[in-house]
DNA sequence: CAGAGTGTTGAATA
DNA sequence: ATATTCAACACTCT
């Protein structure tokens, strides 16, 4: 399910429980000592690029939906529970997810920086990241959440497509016009599908990702495996201008 | 009905 | 020891 904004999303869905005491927890998460979480309160909800932090006095906890990650408020599915609480006034439960327990301070395990939803994103530190692998394809940059976080495989394939490069291009190769482009756009993209989401309007703003024809171009579009990891990649060849020197 | 995929990790292998 | 590859997770949609 997750992307950036989506995130945003749950944690609002959530802020609700905040400053409420967990009457109850259960779950068959391995990493946490889920009866020590009863009688704490929950002080704040962030999130960091495609991550949940539910924030208690000493610690915190790390939800990640990762591909097959689900939830559900004040409602119960009919699978395996991973993690589930109960709240004064509702449950929330989580199913299929990555859940982990953080004792450092977040400042210290996260750079906020480079979170596209975060209020303290700054492009310039992101361009610096980029510039630090010129050897890297754009595709497998924008992924990568050391470097961008809150990106995923669709908002990758958008920005590309609306600032016309090819995935394929090589870091180096990009103009620094175009990089900056490029990194502003993922930050108003993914605003954008945020507000999307919450008028129920995603669907019809997609433009490249799964999508079959270019609407500029009337062209066909391409869907390729490219990167390492492979993901696929949707695009225009008529649009979308390769930076690189290999051929592709 | 088979297969791919909004993602990441940790184990296996070289 | 370090780098790279790969299965695993678990479910929906095409």
């Amino acid at each position: 399910m997750p992307e950036g904004p989506q995130i945003i999303i749950l944690k609002e869905q959530l802020e609700q429980y905040v400053g409420q005491e967990i009457l109850e927890a259960k779950g068959t998460v391995k990493n946490i000592p889920v009866q020590n979480l009863k009688n704490q309160i929950l002080t704040e909800i962030k999130t960091y690029g495609k991550v949940l932090l539910l924030c208690f006095p000493t610690f915190t906890i790390r939800i990640h939906l990762m591909l097959f990650g689900k939830y559900a408020i004040n409602q119960e599915l009919n699978r395996e529970l991973r993690l589930g609480f109960t709240f004064e006034t509702g449950e929330v439960n989580f199913y299929a997810c990555d859940c982990r327990l953080i004792s450092e301070h977040l400042n210290q395990v996260y750079d906020w920086s480079t979170d596209v939803m975060h209020p303290s994103f700054n492009q310039v530190k992101v361009l610096e990241k980029f510039y630090c692998h010129p050897e890297r394809l754009i595709c497998d940059a924008l992924l990568d959440q050391k470097i961008l976080a809150g990106v995923g495989n669709g908002i990758k394939n958008e920005v590309l497509f609306r600032t016309h490069i090819h995935p394929a291009s090589l870091m180096g190769q990009v103009p620094e016009a175009a990089l900056k482009n490029l990194i502003r756009t993922c930050v108003t993209f993914s605003k954008e599908y945020l507000s999307w989401k919450q008028e129920g309007t995603e669907k019809e703003n997609w433009q490249v990702y799964q999508q079959r024809v270019c609407l500029r171009d009337q062209v066909p579009l391409r869907k390729e495996k490219i990167g390492k990891p492979v993901r696929s990649c949707y695009f225009c060849e008529k649009c979308q201008v390769l930076y690189s020197s290999c051929v592709f």
